[in-house]
DNA sequence: ACCTTGACCTACTGATAGTAACCTACCTAT
DNA sequence: ATAGGTAGGTTACTATCAGTAGGTCAAGGT
């Protein structure tokens, strides 16, 4: 069942290695190559974390010297990034698409909510990345944090603004940073607590700052 | 045993230094040394992060080699350990006193916001330990985390029980991560937007998710 | 005087990020 | 064909840092 088991843009580094395969004197197109790195260093970082994975592990797993990674992705912490940008911008896809595709406003913080849940629940390693981070990861996270903030913060300002509602950017980030945070922390409690269901979790944060997004609503349409 | 006399605000590295003075031939007795140590890394690991310290750093300006260091501290993860378990424990117990302060049910939501952005407002430490950090440090940090949500989640089951409710722990436990993990959220946000007081920041995370707790509170009150 | 103990040190090992310098198969233009 | 440029790759280093082995040195008891 888990001959293609990315149902997305991330490419499993068993379906590379047969590309890789194709050129007989094992030397690989750099693109290519490239590709083959960033899908081994995502699964090994998921696995051991940024300071349990070495460079000449990654290597090994690449087949390949680490000079070869150091042409083609730079540093240890310049591919970290890369990985953790590219999972970050797929949970953003993927949020997103969840809540433009909700007609009913009321609604949308619900499938949001849920699409993150379900997100994390189908990809191990963002949940690895959450949870046993290490090195310069939190630098990362922090980055990753805020980029999936501001595309909450402008889904939430496109909502706002079918109501008729303006403010700035700014406050909007606020709305959507807690919004995360909230279901961030939801996702470590989860954890703890596997026997749930991404919709229990995504009612539950529906639940608690539902009401509150309305009346700041409510309030905002008012003046 | 316990004989630290200084019961709860961190003790600073030139304080300590001066206490070490006193001892003529640089030998001073082990639990001053290790308080001195403890006191230096706090300092260190807030300003660097924890892969940015090393061993010999914090042994430099200790005045002390390393094996001493290994000697008091066990390691450079115990020595993180230990710092982030006083950081954390100091914070739990400063949001506790906030909210049990608090006489009206109803605020001491917002009391114990506002206690925790004071506290990360008044200690860089922790600001620097939840924004750069590094190394095994999620994995203390997922620990703070929890720490702090089973003590924020034993303050709603108090006030729960008040108005009649019961509940099981793991639910309080949910709810204590949802609401830890909104103020956390603001706290990022907050970093790119200091100009904020901490109240405004209490005042934001009450105003979104208190309409929600009191909903949850009467549904459950009506079973 | 001699031995024990407690605080501390020098000088190592081992792992790992990152680099310098070199190699070699393939392709293309003469 | 063949010389030589280039792309893909390698071996063998350096530097940094966590952690350790084994020893020094002073002070107090016997």
């Amino acid at each position: 069942m888990n001959s293609s088991p990315n149902p997305e843009n991330a490419e499993s580094p068993t379906e590379l290695a047969s590309l890789v395969g194709a050129y007989p004197h094992g030397r690989v197109p750099r693109e290519l190559r490239r590709r083959q790195i960033l899908a081994v260093a995502t699964e090994a970082f998921a696995e051991r974390g940024f300071a349990g994975t070495s460079m000449d592990e990654i290597g090994r797993r690449v087949g390949v010297s680490k000079p070869v990674l150091y042409d083609l992705v730079g540093s240890k912490e310049q591919l970290f990034h890369e990985v953790v940008s590219v999972e970050t911008s797929q949970m953003a896809a993927r949020v997103q698409a969840a809540v433009l595709a909700e007609p009913d406003p009321s609604t949308k913080m619900r499938a949001g909510s849920l699409a993150f849940f379900r997100f994390i629940q189908e990809r191990p390693a963002w949940r690895a990345l959450v949870a046993l981070s290490d090195g310069p990861v939190s630098t990362e996270l922090a980055a990753a944090r805020r980029y999936h903030a501001r595309s909450v913060a402008s889904l939430i300002a496109q909502g706002a603004a079918e109501t008729g509602i303006t403010l700035d950017d700014s406050s909007f980030d606020a709305l959507a940073h807690a919004i995360n945070g909230l279901n961030e922390g939801l996702a470590l409690w989860w954890n703890d607590h596997l026997e749930h269901t991404p919709e229990a979790l995504a009612d539950l944060a529906t639940a608690l700052i539902g009401p509150g997004l309305e009346a700041f609503q409510k309030q905002l349409a008012e003046k």
